[in-house]
DNA sequence: ACCCCTGTTCGGCG
DNA sequence: CCGCCGAACAGGGG
C-alpha cells in the first residue's frame, strides 16, 4: 500500500508519543524485517530514550531517540539513537494502548506509559534498522532530492532521465534515487496526467513530454500529500487512482476502457486514447 | 490449487 | 562495466 503519501501519514502516526520515554520494547528479531539489524541492540539501547523527531525521505523514514537533557530535544548532536522504517508492501504504524499485546505480525512493540508505537507487516518485505550514535547512519546518507522540494529540479530531472535512455519511462519513475517515494499507483497516476504510454522509452520523449511529465510528478506528490498525507482521505475524484484497480475500470476524462499490462515488472494501467 | 499483490534487491544476460 | 529484467523474499486474499 504505501508511497510517498500514505507513507507520511503512517509516520506521523507516531507523533503521539514525541517527547515521551520508551519504557520497554518488543521485538521479534529473528524475523525477516530486521535481516541485517541487531535487534539486541535495539531493544537495549531504545529502552529508557525518548522519540524526540521523525523525518520521511521518499519511503523511508527515520525516528530519533535520545537519552537526556530535555531542554535540548531535537538537536542533532543530542541525537542518541535512530530507528529507520520502511514499509515494503504491507506495513503499517500504529499507536496502541499501554498495555498492548503483540500479535503474529506485530514485529516492533515500542511501550510508552500512556501508549504503545506498533509497527506491523504481515508480509515482510518492509524493513526495521537501528543505529546507535550521534552520527547520520549510513543507510540514512545520500538522501536524492525530495520532489516537492526545490532541489528537486529540471535540471535533475534530466540528467536522471538521460542515465535511462533506454529504460520505459514507467521504471524510470519508479527508482527510488530518482523519484523517491513515487510507487506504482503514482507512477500511473503521473503518466496518465502528463498523457504518455507507460512503456515509452526515455529517449523517445519530446521535450514537451519530459517537461509535462516533471510538471504532473509535482502535482501529483503535492495533491495526494494534501489528502492522503494529511489526513488519509481520497485524492480528487477524477484521479486514475479509484479506477486502476477496478475491473472495467475506464478514464476519468473519455470514459474508454482502461488498458492494463505488466510494464517494468508490474501491473499498469493507462488510457489508449489520452496517453500516446 | 492457483494466481494476484501500492516494494526492493540481486543474479543473469545482452 | 552498464543497465534491464525476472525471480525471490513472506504471507494473505481472491
Amino acid at each position: 500500500m504505501p508511497e510517498l503519501a500514505e507513507v507520511e501519514w503512517f509516520r506521523r502516526q507516531w507523533s503521539p508519543g514525541l517527547g515521551h520515554e520508551i519504557a520497554d520494547v518488543k521485538a521479534h528479531s529473528r524475523k525477516y524485517v530486521f535481516r541485517g539489524t541487531d535487534g539486541d541492540a535495539l531493544r537495549q539501547n531504545l529502552t529508557g530514550q525518548k522519540l524526540v523527531r521523525s523525518k520521511r525521505s521518499g519511503k523511508q523514514m527515520l525516528f530519533e531517540f535520545f537519552g537526556d537533557n530535555p531542554e535540548m530535544i531535537g538537536a542533532r548532536e543530542n541525537i542518541r539513537s535512530s530507528l529507520g522504517i520502511h514499509l515494503g508492501m504491507t506495513g503499517k504504524t500504529h499507536i496502541e494502548p499501554s498495555n498492548f499485546q503483540p500479535g503474529k505480525h506485530d514485529h516492533l512493540v515500542l511501550y510508552q506509559r500512556d501508549r504503545s508505537l506498533v509497527f506491523t507487516d504481515p508480509r515482510q518485505l518492509g524493513h526495521v534498522r537501528f543505529h546507535h550514535g550521534r552520527e547520520e547512519p549510513d543507510w540514512w546518507k545520500g538522501r536524492s532530492p525530495e520532489i516537492d522540494s526545490s532541489a528537486f529540479d529540471r535540471k535533475f530531472f534530466n540528467e536522471f532521465l538521460d542515465r535511462h535512455g533506454n529504460a520505459p519511462i514507467k521504471a524510470v519513475l519508479l527508482m527510488q534515487n530518482g523519484f523517491p517515494g513515487i510507487g506504482n499507483w503514482m507512477a500511473d497516476e503521473i503518466l496518465w496526467r502528463a498523457k504518455v504510454l507507460p512503456s515509452k522509452r526515455i529517449r523517445k520523449l519530446t521535450a514537451h513530454e519530459r517537461s509535462v511529465i516533471f510538471r504532473a510528478t509535482k502535482w501529483v506528490v503535492r495533491r495526494s500529500l494534501e489528502t492522503l498525507g494529511k489526513d488519509f482521505s481520497d485524492p480528487p475524484k477524477n484521479w486514475l487512482i479509484h479506477q486502476k484497480w477496478k475491473r472495467g475500470g475506464i478514464c476519468p476524462i473519455h470514459r474508454a476502457s482502461l488498458k492494463h499490462a505488466n510494464v517494468a515488472g508490474r501491473t499498469t494501467a493507462w488510457c489508449p486514447k489520452c496517453q500516446k
